[in-house]
DNA sequence: GTTCTTGCAAAATATTTGCAAGACG
DNA sequence: CGTCTTGCAAATATTTTGCAAGAAC
């Protein structure tokens, strides 16, 4: 799957700022920040179109985002994987690496009575293989 | 246990913002926001009084923040309940209220190898007793 | 050529910091 | 009274919006 490919796809414009950030998205192992995109792109376009580019991605669920706490804000690419209802992330404490983590169990919480869940978000933080101590 | 004695347990100065504060809380089945717990107090302080009590009481352990993407931070106190290295929160997507969800299932989540977990959060979105469909 | 996207400027929002005045113990 | 806390002003950071020029199809 091309950049160009998920743009037609989802019958989005293929612009240059979109190919160039879903090239990254598509060649990275992590999640991205809005800053490392730009630094790769070396700055080439306005933080207000990534902002946009962002929401449109977002929208036509190409990817996803993922905060932590309020410090970080990551986005990274919905594949196969992450497109079920259970996701889970793991967030390095050291180094911010922020990854998509693959899991079979199915989890299940009890909610009191009368609550009803659509969906459930999974951060574990801690220390990566680079990181560990 | 009562605001009051919340502080001097941890060591710290007694100041009317930081007990309106705990007593909100202490009252509250729910998470609280900045807002909220300024709306309750009249609007009797600084923002930035806030902050800093907040950060004055994370960091003594005794309230907790909860974040939602990026939508919204939410704080709750700290019970033996809410100390778990697993922390469950439900979010209601239409009201937003916040709270904090007891859960005696661990959950244990197999991360790739050399990765290391120091904590878990958990976050359930859907809608709450009020709110249901 | 019509529609969608971009860049710029500016606004809105959240959070942090310095400093002097004031409250706590 | 010494130390910690508050309020104000201002800085920083993030995200959103309006609008005219430009690119995509």
């Amino acid at each position: 799957m091309t950049a160009k490919q998920l743009l037609q796809q989802h019958k989005l414009k293929r612009t240059s700022c979109r190919e160039g950030m879903l090239e990254l998205f598509l060649a990275s192992k992590e999640a991205l920040s809005e800053n490392e995109l730009r630094e790769q792109l070396s700055g080439s376009y306005d933080r207000t179109t990534f902002y946009r580019s962002f929401i449109t991605l977002l929208d036509a669920g190409i990817i996803h985002k993922i905060v932590v706490d309020n410090i970080l804000t990551k986005y990274a690419l919905t594949t196969p994987m992450t497109r079920e209802h259970q996701h889970v992330h793991f967030f390095c404490t050291h180094c911010e690496t922020t990854k998509c983590i693959q899991t079979d169990v199915e989890i299940t919480i009890q909610l009191p009575e009368g609550f009803h869940q659509d969906s459930m978000d999974i951060l574990i933080k801690g220390s990566c293989n680079h990181c560990k101590q």
